[in-house]
RNA sequence: CGCGGGGUAGAGCAGUCUGGUAGCUCGUCGGGCUCAUAACCCGGAGGUCGUGUGGUUCGAAUCCCACCCCCGCAA
């Protein structure tokens, strides 16, 4: 039987796991970050992926640099490292290590979108189309070969959740294929086109931003891309305001004046100009309230028309 | 003890500093007007003001204490 080590972190590496658990193969060994993330009274928080290993009675190794700790990984005898969002890269020394060597699940159809957002990135810019790919990661940053490839539509009301959602559920089929390949033996890997690859870095909180200088249809674009995490923003009188959802209200005119609210009813919802076109603002979150329909918000707060958030 | 905001009618909020039995925007119910309406007019119902059968007071949504829950930031 396969002897598996899973490296991953977050949620979207959580249906792969549950997946391979269900396969033929052992998992020796789980592999996530340190916890990082605090809740608000300071405890830290077990990774997703961590807790649900924990639940199987999988063994969870945290590293702070996993290239550091090359000895422990060779005494868990591996036939193969499965990676998918495991949050560090790996050193030749690492890649060395399993027999079968290190499979990664990407979300997305590489070479295109290389980096460690890509599903974001793919909203942003307006894909119609994604998918996982399953490559033999190598030294570069998801540049290895590629073993198998699923797409998948881009549906208009994706947002960064559904489609991570979605995509990691394929991630989940794909690499129990991509496991009966490999054990079967008669695969190649094909190498990636260099010509057309694309690489897009880490989200950062400050992308988040909304600039509404930008035109309408791309502040749509990522304020769907950027939900539910990290939450793209503006500010009124200075106050942190949330934007989970927006509706394009129209995308031609253009304006000079740009964050400019031109409507703002309980009924009708909130408007606000673009550089190009003007968004309804309709799930929205002021600092230290709930996130909640713009309708209901104005029912208590008021944003007065010719205000301006930025 | 990381910093901060908040828990008041079905919803969103004001009122709390400067104690004196609760108000706004909606929703809802009834009626009216209208070809019609997410429009307008009139009227009604609905709240032990997070919990403590806590403290202070003649009197607490409001001040003090303890606890529970929600949210923003930071990590």
């Amino acid at each position: 039987m396969l002897k598996v080590v899973y490296l991953g972190t977050p949620e979207f590496a959580v249906p792969p796991l549950l997946k391979l658990i269900d396969y033929k193969c052992k998992i020796i060994g789980v592999i996530s970050q340190p916890n990082r993330k605090k809740d608000r009274k300071g405890n830290l928080i077990d990774t997703p992926v961590k807790a649900v290993a924990q639940k199987f009675g999988i063994k969870v190794y945290q590293y702070e640099k996993i290239k550091n700790n090359c000895e422990d990984l060779r005494r868990l005898n591996a036939d193969i490292f499965i990676t998918c969002a495991y949050g560090q890269i790996l050193t030749q020394e690492v890649l060395n290590i399993p027999r079968y060597g290190v499979f990664n699940i990407h979300a997305s159809l590489l070479p295109k979108y290389r980096g460690a957002a890509p599903v974001q990135w793919a909203l942003i810019n307006g894909e119609k189309k994604t998918g996982i790919t399953i490559m033999k990661t190598d030294i570069g940053i998801d540049s290895g070969e590629i073993l198998l490839q699923k797409e998948i539509d881009i549906k208009d009301n994706d947002t960064g959740g559904t489609l991570l959602q979605r995509l990691s559920l394929l991630g989940a089929d794909a690499i129990i294929e991509a496991l009966d390949i490999i054990k079967s033996g008669e695969f190649s890997l094909q190498a990636q086109d260099e010509k057309n690859a694309s690489y897009f870095p880490l989200i950062k909180k400050s992308d988040a931003l909304i600039d509404f200088c930008d035109d309408c249809k791309n502040i749509y674009n990522k304020i769907r891309a950027f939900n539910p995490a990290p939450v793209c923003f503006t500010h009124y009188n200075g106050d942190l305001l949330k934007v989970y959802t927006a509706d394009i209200i129209e995308h031609s005119s253009i304006n000079k004046i740009v964050g400019l609210v031109t409507l703002s009813d309980s009924k009708k919802g909130l408007y606000v100009t673009c550089g190009r076109g003007t968004l309804r603002l309709r799930e929205i979150q002021l600092a230290g309230g709930k996130a909640m329909q713009d309708t209901e918000l104005l029912k208590g707060k008021a944003i007065p028309v010719n205000s301006i958030l930025k």
